[in-house]
DNA sequence: TACTGGCCTAGGTA
DNA sequence: ATACCTAGGCCAG
């Protein structure tokens, strides 16, 4: 199936910049598996190809609703962040399902992406229920029920260390019926950030990924180490000068700090902070990390021998 | 209320 | 190869 693309996207680099972990790229398709269904697509000049899903779903998943100009217009303060916009320009922020969301952020501290992939790899293979797509096989990435009923051996069987007593704790609990996504959709920002606070493994940052991803609030920023370099080294000015010294110095970020720069980022971007912040977080990324989207496009090789080795164990 | 270590581990890098 | 080093933090004290 195919739909003219009459608005702004691009579809590698929303894939790419690092709010997805589990999309593939294979023999010039994306695949992936969302809300149990696997469904591959790719972007063709002015319009994109899909199989596996609709027409609709492919516009909602990808948020092909939301006004990119407009939003542009209205998070393009200066000229730093106008320089992100222009340069992967046609990013869009994804509509994750939230349970999925929650257990891959929880699982994403301190851990390199490729790191990530791995981690919630082997969760799908290990406890996914499994698909076949065109022939091909997939897993979907398991519900809170399943992990409830997982232990903790096995969790740290699939590389989760730390995480794993808090992923199963999390599953229980949701499992339990502690997380209704519907009505955590209906609460505005504050109230829903405080109800998924309440999850153990759950922070500040976790819980504005999944704010932003899960729950499509986009005026969640969530501030990691690297937007924390960008809002040090860009946006120093706005904060008090003993605040920039002493972030600067320290390597991680206390409750008060991370308020701090989410709370001046969210007032100075608006209601879509968000989208500036994904836009800023991948520029970062290019420019200063040791990731960029020739690499990550590389990955496709290695990403396959690692899930033919996990197929393994 | 705010700060400080400790924590599991795998990928990446020199 | 083989050691490091760091990675999209969170939590208990």
């Amino acid at each position: 199936m195919s739909l003219p693309l009459t608005v702004p996207f691009n579809l590698d680099v929303t894939l790419c910049c690092g709010q997805v972990f589990l999309w593939e790229p294979r023999d010039d398709w994306w695949f992936g598996v969302v809300g149990g269904k696997a469904l591959r697509v790719r972007h063709c000049v002015d319009r994109l190809e899909f199989a596996g899903v609709g027409e609709e779903f492919v516009k909602h998943y990808f948020r092909l609703d939301d006004d990119l100009d407009g939003i542009a217009r209205e998070v393009g303060k200066d000229e730093y962040m106008r320089t992100a916009l222009s340069e992967f320009w046609g990013l869009r922020l994804v509509r994750q399902e939230p349970w999925e969301c929650l257990a891959s952020f929880i699982c994403a501290t301190f851990k390199s992406v490729a790191a990530i992939q791995q981690m919630l790899l082997k969760l799908s293979l290990r406890f996914g229920k499994q698909l076949t797509f065109e022939g091909q096989e997939f897993h979907a990435f398991p519900n809170a029920a399943r992990l409830a009923n997982s232990s903790l051996e096995e969790l740290k069987a699939c590389g989760l260390g730390y995480r794993a007593k808090y992923l199963l704790e999390t599953s229980k609990m949701v499992a339990a019926g502690d997380f209704n996504p519907e009505t955590l959709r209906e609460m505005p920002y504050a109230e829903a950030k405080r109800i998924l606070l309440g999850f153990p493994g759950v922070g500040r940052k976790v819980a504005d990924c999944v704010l932003l991803f899960g729950f499509g609030k986009l005026e969640a920023f969530p501030v990691d180490v690297w937007m924390k370099r960008v809002l040090l080294s860009h946006y120093g000015s706005y904060f008090e000068a003993g605040v920039t010294k002493k972030l600067a110095e320290a390597s991680g970020l206390s409750n008060s700090d991370y308020e701090k720069l989410n709370g001046f980022a969210r007032s100075y971007f608006g209601c879509c902070a968000g989208y500036a912040q994904e836009y800023l977080y991948h520029y970062e990324r290019c420019l200063r990390g040791t990731t960029n989207l020739k690499k990550q496009r590389g990955l496709n090789h290695k990403f396959k021998v690692n899930r033919h080795e996990a197929e393994q164990s």
